[in-house]
DNA sequence: AATCATCGCAACCGCGAGCCC
DNA sequence: AGGGCTCGCGGTTGCGATGAT
């Protein structure tokens, strides 16, 4: 733990008064002034925060720490083979760019998928895009390994999957309905929703899935690798629900 | 058991884009 | 037009945890 950074004063004020911003890790009590915050005013206007909040946290520190940790649609837990090929796929489409492979990951961060990808393959080849070909006969032969267990853990994934989207779509309904914190940027009905995100879906696929059964057709995966990098400049839209629900699609 | 190396990840830093006045 | 502010991004660092010797 230690303290950093002398501020000057804050801008408008006539008399200017230095401020000492904390640095390092963050303790519970931190965590849940911004959580608090953000839960009253949503996110942005970070540097609102310490103002209103009385963190001693300059509005960059809050941000990061709400985006990479206390973002309450965080997955947390270890990439799974899925997401590290969709990761290398990515990787090799956009190179570093992070924050757009993020996109295509619910619940994932760019720091985290930055982390994953530095500790995981740029080590493992004089240069990332020989690390990524590699990488991706690794994640072949795996694949290739667990087809037969995933055979036989079929019927549970379903029905988990099925659950899962069932919480997701929930979590929409409630923020249309309720107004929730935690998605302000979502005023769609369920029926628009697929609508706009799975365009390619036909109306018998969509009731199908809107349904209860979320069995995701093959072919839709494709629109994944079709992103446009264009409209995904913004979590605080429709893209944020495109983002969700897109690994549905 | 002690020491050293490596890993994993949270957090920081610098920079640039976009917006507003 | 341009200066200031906010925000987001990618690169980097620091440090605890874990593994190897």
């Amino acid at each position: 733990m230690y303290w950093g950074g002398v501020m000057a004063g804050q801008i408008g004020q006539s008399i200017m008064e230095e401020d000492v911003w904390r640095k390092g890790p963050w303790t519970a009590e931190e965590d849940r002034l911004l959580i608090e915050y953000v839960r009253l005013h949503g996110e942005g206007r970070w540097n609102s925060v310490a103002r209103l909040t009385g963190l001693k946290r300059n509005g960059k520190s809050c941000r990061l720490r709400w985006v990479n940790y206390l973002r309450p649609d965080l997955k947390r837990g270890q990439i799974t083979p899925q997401e590290e090929n969709i990761i290398l796929e990515l990787h090799a489409r956009w190179g570093n760019r992070w924050s757009t492979i993020a996109r295509s990951l619910p619940g994932r961060t760019d720091n985290e998928i930055k982390n994953y990808w530095r500790t995981h393959f740029k080590k493992k080849a004089k240069n990332p895009w020989d690390a990524s070909e590699k990488a991706k006969n690794r994640i072949m032969r795996k694949q290739l390994f667990h087809q037969q267990q995933q055979l036989l853990n079929q019927q549970q994934q379903q029905l988990q999957f099925n659950l899962d989207m069932k919480g997701l779509m929930s979590k929409f309904e409630d923020n249309n309905n309720n107004n929730n914190y935690r998605f302000p940027y979502i005023s769609q009905t369920r029926q628009e929703m697929f609508n706009h995100m799975c365009p390619n879906t036909t109306e018998e696929q969509g009731n199908f899935m809107l349904n209860g059964n979320y069995s995701v057709p093959d072919n839709l995966w494709d629109g994944l690798w079709n992103l446009d990098d264009d409209v995904h400049g913004n979590f605080s839209n429709k893209t944020g629900l495109y983002n969700l629900v897109a690994p549905y699609c």
